[in-house]
DNA sequence: CGCCTGCTTGACCTCGCTCAAGGCCCGTGG
DNA sequence: CCACGGGCCTTGAGCGAGGTCAAGCAGGCG
């Protein structure tokens, strides 16, 4: 049974919205996926392909990403374990943007043509999918908004915010400590903000007592405290809201 | 009749994806929408509301839109004429962002109660309307980019030029020339630079020949020229793309 | 006629960028 | 075991894109 670790996490991502009926849990147990690992700074899918399967992280953090014209880069969403970066593909033939592996990540890849099935056999399955897809819309929404109207220091306080919330429900949260192998290229990538600037940023940030971050580790002391300097508020991120399908 | 628009404007951009069956033609025909009319500058759906309908845009032009505790505006996707623009909510529970019409808007509503079951009974219009939502999110990726990566000039370019392409496909250019009801404030919002900048950046287009802005007209003398300006492709729109269901 | 909304212009200032260099840690090979 | 190299982080200095504040202007509408 190499797809167990898949199959528990869709079901734990599953009932953290819905109950889900036997036959439900029985159709999600029945899928089959390829497990396959990707070296940090090697792409999952790139702009321009056409892919006919989506994956499931199942470790390790990703990224999309957009490298203009100009060759600089911008980072439109973090990917951790549970989410399903590419899904997208599924409806969307061609990739507009990268998707990155960060550090090493270890994926669960499902055919399109047997998703296609899956979804059209469990309505309710089909509806969470769709909702899955939502939920990245609305946090790169919220990004927007970040990046064109906060401040460096609020941004980078804003991105941390939302990495911590969303580990957390996917039990990565250690008490107030989190995982972290984000570069700090990495974080002025998505904040749109140069790695000068970020440093500076995250020692403000330090100063303040709001993080402290180092070798893998971010720890937040007071949640509400860098919720307030980053202007966060979880709403975006749907985290518990019943599917209604 | 009174569906009659809603119906053609459905079918027509489904038919720009993929041949409807008479099955699915007649279904979409059955759909029973009510049509509304919403006045400039009112919303559509707030922040926080929870709808129980969706509706697509008949005529004008709407925007989704965040509004940060410091009172900053950030619009985040332009709505015109065919979309869907909170197509979301049927499996969002909590609307995460305003949605306000930026001209006098005709939309066409329909229960979500109503939705669900045409998108159980219809597999392949509900992978189109997934679809949607997706392209939705593409734009969303693209303008976290403009706005993290480009200078004023570009992203404001870059968004004249989405504009245009969205504008020809549901045949609202004439020729080079597009109707344009956006204030330089609207601009300004959706493409995070101050209003004064925005006037200068538009002048700067205007010297350099690239745009034409007047009296609720834009025109685009040179499109190759402009995107080469704004760095954009059209790809991100997914446009032309057949669906796979 | 007067007001309000949207556009325009000028002057000044600042946040964050760029360029440049140095330090630290760790893995690799001699 | 140590030397070397390459990421990544850190710091300093100077500069510039774009922000803010303030005021004037034009046109449409009650």
């Amino acid at each position: 049974m190499p797809n167990r670790p898949f199959v528990l996490a869709f079901i734990a991502k599953c009932e953290r919205s819905f109950s889900l009926a036997p036959e439900e849990r029985a159709a999600i147990e029945r899928l089959p996926v390829r497990i396959e690992y990707v070296a940090a700074d090697r792409p999952i899918v790139r702009q321009g392909d056409k892919p006919s399967q989506s994956s499931m992280i199942l470790k390790g953090i990703a990224c999309t990403s957009i490298t203009l014209a100009s060759g600089r880069r911008q980072i439109s969403a973090f990917h951790i374990q549970q989410d399903f970066p590419d899904l997208l593909s599924l409806h969307l033939r061609t990739m507009d943007s990268d998707m990155v592996a960060l550090t090493e990540c270890k994926i669960a890849s499902i055919e399109h043509v047997v998703l296609r099935a899956f979804c059209t056999e469990n309505p309710r399955l089909c509806a969470f999918l769709w909702h899955l897809t939502l939920v990245d819309a609305a946090i790169y929404r919220q990004w927007v908004a970040n990046v064109g109207q906060r401040s460096a220091e609020q941004r980078v306080a804003h991105l941390l915010c939302e990495l911590a919330a969303r580990m957390r429900v996917v039990g990565m949260a250690d008490g107030s400590t989190y995982p972290f192998h984000l570069t700090q290229t990495d974080l002025s990538e998505a904040t749109g903000i140069s790695t000068v600037h970020m440093n500076r940023s995250l020692q403000s940030l330090r100063a303040r007592k709001l993080i402290s971050l180092q070798k893998g580790v971010l720890t937040i002391p007071d949640d509400r405290a860098l919720r307030k300097a980053g202007d966060f508020s979880a709403d975006y991120l749907h985290q518990a809201e019943p599917l209604r399908a």
